[in-house]
DNA sequence: CTGAAAGCGCTTACAG
DNA sequence: CTGAAAGCGCTTACAG
């Protein structure tokens, strides 16, 4: 497929009769070129529709203004709003956004940032895979870009990560329950011992003692994969005990969806006999029914945060950024799964 | 942020006492070269780690190897399953992805697309903006790049366009709902004339008159925005009526569940007094209750069978490529919002 | 205020 | 089988 060529510098600069040089500056406001100038240039400019071409400008200048984005699976509706924030932020301030999914999948992590570097691109803006052990490739690549974690971080990596006050947001939930009453809260969080799931279970932890509440080990489940499907299953677990809980705190919403769905089953009556909170607030926690109480984690945030962050590393030639967290504000979103304070 | 410069072939050559040419050959397999020089340039080039700097390959090339995808809104849960498709099946066939947003504003839709020519992307996927009147640009721009629309598509833009069986999924639909019963059946749908809207409605005619069923306007309401508050408004109308519809036919799963929502607000029994069948077999469509009978809109596909088709533009200099129609196919998929057949 | 020239890293016709 | 050279479109130190 033969497609039409672009206009170029020399084309402009031979209909005008001067030479490469002056029309590059004009085209960048150059303070040299006299103002006469600028604006003959600009106005063949406009009317030949020039664009410059960005493969010539980035191959010449090492910059590209491209940010390129590594999550574990774009369709994660949370994962969605966060590259709802990456592509308005970056397109506010100028870049384009590549994005590629690691499918949790820590080699293809490595390779992504590799060709992405490969590919030119100004920065990375990343959220770890699952069980993303092997830091070392990381920290090499790290020599040779800008890189901003978000979402799912690690303590390992020096680097600025961009978060949410994982800790103070789940401690809030768990307050929340106890407030309207709950002394027997349980928790269903991750097996794996990754950043969020262990503020979220610290959070927990911090809220009971605070409280003067017992930290009961039959009632803090974990799971693999933290879905609807065990979510459900393991509040079935909760639901055999001899001293049932009063309450589900679900580190995410899938969870407690699946919590809902078994207390249901089961005739509970949600909030008065097991009130839930989730985590998230996601599209699903308001179809579900009752409507689900859930910490409001504002994905669109975190993304425009990691981006401002990367480009102002891309931009400003300061000393390297060691690590640095920033934490984004969360509120509790109080609906019917749970009483109201 | 200094961060370190790549390999070259300028390096690799140096180390090799080979000419440059050589060693860009070498790498390439170009037939020409000794099998033990390949070798020996193979060997550095993976010691080195070395990597081509894509910018100046693509400049030098005009091939980029990146595909622009334009979307309304990514967060969109269907979206971002088609997403995921693109990028699945480009990262197979050797393709980096850029992805904007035009937010369903016409004339973001436009600059998007220009910025992703004289970005240089090899060729663009685009999802059309809501109510795109003015296509002259569109069309211009065609000259300058393959493009392939996918699902929100135009016939009045001659191109690749990759949909599903609208018509026909919307007739299964329907045909399901009559089967099972169902003799006054209310469509939700859309008041833009959209290429979907219309051809889901189609389908809906279709097949009353096919069961000799009356249509009545009555039963057929329309919304600019297509959401759950509006299948909640629309339904609420439907129950006023004084001869009410014994089934409900949204033409998404959002609008569907506004629908369940309104039955559930006035204890009407779903599917024994009023049936209710959605569109998408988004998430959500499971975790409202009663589950959602709906068509399976296989987004991952859709996007993955536009990438084939793009790619195959790009690579393949045939005669330039006039309107065809790619069908991808649905299923039904019956839950408890409708009778089993 | 303007231009000639080098060079970014690569590919490829041309020559040998 | 290998190399010297041109050129992709742009920017920028250097010169005037």
């Amino acid at each position: 497929m033969t497609k039409k060529r672009n206009v170029t510098l020399k084309e402009i600069a031979l209909k005008l009769d001067l030479s490469i040089s002056t029309i590059s500056r004009a085209l960048n406001n150059h303070p040299d070129i006299s103002p006469e100038t600028v604006e003959r240039v600009n106005k063949l400019a406009t009317e030949l529709n020039y664009a410059p071409n960005i493969f010539a400008k980035g191959f010449r200048t090492h910059r590209t203004h491209i940010i390129g984005v590594i999550v574990p699976n774009v369709s994660h509706l949370y994962t969605s709003t966060m590259l709802k924030g990456v592509l308005d932020q970056a397109e506010h301030l100028g870049y384009r956004v590549i994005i590629s999914e690691s499918k949790n999948n820590e080699n293809k992590q490595v390779e992504m940032l590799q060709t992405m570097i490969q590919f030119g691109v100004d920065g990375v803006i990343m959220s770890l895979a699952k069980k993303t052990q092997s830091i070392d490739t990381i920290l090499q690549l790290l020599e040779h870009i800008p890189l901003v974690l978000f979402d799912k971080v690690s303590p390992k990596i020096p680097c600025t990560q961009v978060v949410i006050n994982e800790e103070a947001a789940a401690f809030n939930a768990v307050e929340h329950l106890i407030e309207t009453g709950k002394k027997r809260i349980a928790i269903i969080k991750e097996t794996e011992n990754s950043f969020n799931s262990k503020k979220r279970f610290e959070g927990y932890q911090r809220a009971l003692k605070t409280y003067n509440l017992p930290i009961d080990e039959k009632v803090i489940l974990s799971t693999e994969d933290i879905s609807i499907t065990n979510g459900r299953r393991l509040t079935n677990i909760l639901l055999s005990l001899k001293n049932k809980p009063d309450a589900i705190f679900a580190i995410t919403d899938n969870a407690a969806i699946g919590a809902i769905k078994a207390l249901h089953k089961f005739k509970i009556k949600i909030p008065e006999e097991i009130a839930v909170v989730g985590f998230s607030n996601s599209i699903n926690s308001t179809i579900v029914s009752p409507a689900l109480t859930t910490v409001d984690q504002p994905g669109n945030k975190i993304g425009k945060t990691a981006v401002k962050y990367l480009i102002n590393e891309i931009e400003n030639s300061k000393p390297e950024v060691l690590f640095k967290t920033i934490t984004v504000n969360t509120n509790l979103i109080v609906r019917d799964s749970s009483f109201k304070a």
